[in-house]
DNA sequence: GAGATGATCTTA
DNA sequence: AAGATCATCTCC
């Protein structure tokens, strides 16, 4: 990645409330191709333990002490929630503690915790009322790889720090991942304005082409199996769920 | 690569 | 008790 890259990243602006104001099936299949972007955060302690080298996400790491200035993955995979009519959605039972940003004003982070040990990273829809959203569920890593790396517990295997390819999907493919690797959690991000130009969190276009889009079934929702709401851009390999070892290359 | 399992929070 | 998950372990 050129160094003009950062430069270029770090000038777009998040998009507009007006996007996301929406329908969550068109909102999902929009944010495919768009960067979701984590600017400013503080260096994680175990950057401390990475050496001087380069990788490929190096040029974006350029801040002062090396603190990472800009982390940013393109979105590969996400899914829609309707509201209370849906039943594989946190706002079907109606308005708790937990879920009280869906019902709020779109363009904001609906964050939560599940399993007791990841952190999953919503979109709320809808004007404020209706609690649609979107579920991000993977990204491709485009900057501050090794920020990434180091917010997920992951080394890579030469002096330099360089990531497998393997490890390098491992960063961001899948909801608890990219949470994660952005250091997205309820406590710093919930009911966060994604829309707002001074928030550190939020989600931009790049002018790329728009991607091809494939729909599938929700992932680990049992309540509604019947329904395609899930939309990844195919053979892109940092969609979630297995890999061959041939798609990893 | 595929299948089983544990972690241990939140809500119903 | 089950869930919008993931890392680790086992056995291919």
């Amino acid at each position: 990645m050129p160094i003009s890259t950062l430069a270029r990243l770090t000038k777009l602006a998040p998009l507009p409330r007006s996007f996301y104001s929406r329908d969550p099936r068109l909102v999902a299949r929009e944010l495919l191709g768009k960067l979701l972007i984590r600017r400013g955060g503080p260096r994680p302690a175990s950057c401390a333990e990475w050496g001087e080298g380069e990788d490929a996400g190096a040029e974006c790491e350029n801040g002062e002490y090396g603190e990472p200035s800009l982390l940013a993955g393109r979105i590969v995979e996400a899914e829609a929630y309707l509201g209370v009519t849906d039943p594989g959605a946190h706002a079907y039972c109606g308005l708790t503690a937990r879920n009280a940003v869906l019902f709020g004003p779109p363009g904001h982070a609906y964050v939560y915790f599940i399993y007791g040990n990841h952190y999953c990273t919503n979109v709320n829809c809808q004007p404020a009322g209706d609690a649609g959203c979107v579920l991000l569920r993977a990204l491709e890593p485009v900057c501050g790889f090794r920020s990434m790396a180091a917010l997920r517990g992951i080394r890579g295997f030469a002096s330099d720090g360089a990531l497998r390819p393997v490890q390098l999907r491992q960063l961001t493919s899948g909801p608890g991942r990219l949470s994660q690797a952005l250091g997205i959690t309820r406590e710093r991000d919930n009911a966060k304005d994604l829309c707002s130009p001074s928030s550190d969190l939020y989600i931009a276009g790049d002018g790329s082409p728009v991607p091809e889009i494939s729909a599938t079934p929700r992932i680990n929702v049992t309540r509604a199996p019947c329904d395609e709401w899930r939309f990844v851009i195919p053979g892109n390999p940092f969609v979630s769920g297995p890999r061959t070892a041939r798609a990893l290359k």
